[in-house]
DNA sequence: TCGTCCGGACTACACGTGTAATCTCTCCAA
DNA sequence: TTGGAGAGATTACACGTGTAGTCCGGACGA
């Protein structure tokens, strides 16, 4: 929904966004980089330009303490949506449906996913 | 599948893909670019250009006549199977399942579209 | 035959991205 | 008090992408 949205994110920036969703509370860039030096080996100052960039796109925010602390501008649930029609724009002629057939008839979903669906759809309506 | 889609194939780019795939023959650099001047108002080396990555990418094939005609080497649904993969590994740890659970709970799908995909999964299996 | 137009190859150039180094300033510990 | 460590800003640099211009050689019409 949100205009800063048009502003891509780009994979290496994904990660980041992750450990921010996950977090509760605004993190210190100190943390953001041990977790992404663990996980992905990027120096120090890799991270530092990866939040420095979504700052600049508007989809994180930096608020000073003693050091900055960052916080998500919008959740993973808008962002992936976001994400997710861009890709059924893309590929599918904006059908969702066609998404989902296209699913349903590749061996993306195991029997017990089908399960899982059938009783959501019953579920929903 | 293919290797050679480790080659993300860039949004201009799909475009031409798109050109291809819907034509049932090898197409000469001429329709492509007549195509896509009107649809999207690019000038004609712009069109060689995409033309020439994809080539390179070896998602097209080109096959000398009298001038070059250019055919896919993959077809829409696999490319759109490993586009479609890629985002669920991406944005939803791999699980197909949560993409399609987001989507049932997003206005994305219209009511039509939820019976017909019931339809679809009482068929399946 | 000669100029023109077109196909094809090569070159261009700015912007985003992945990945980082360096510089500067401040604060803490010795 | 002074030197080092870490935070933050600035700079770097190669590669992909969007979008195109230029150059060359051959075919075709006047």
């Amino acid at each position: 929904m949100n205009l800063s949205l048009a502003d891509k994110i780009s994979d290496s920036e994904l990660e980041v966004m992750k450990l921010l969703w996950q977090a509760e509370d605004a993190l210190p860039v100190t943390e953001i980089r041990e977790a992404l030096q663990r996980s992905r080996g990027w120096e120090a100052t890799t991270v530092k330009t990866l939040v420095s960039r979504l700052v600049s796109k508007g989809v994180i925010r930096q608020e000073k303490r003693k050091v900055f602390y960052y916080s998500p501008l919008i959740s993973e649930q808008e962002y992936n949506a976001w994400a997710t029609d861009s890709l059924i724009r893309r590929l599918y002629n904006g059908s969702a449906k066609d998404l989902v057939a296209a699913l349903v008839h590749s061996e993306g979903l195991s029997a017990a996913d089908l399960d899982e669906l059938r009783a959501m759809f019953r579920v929903e309506d």
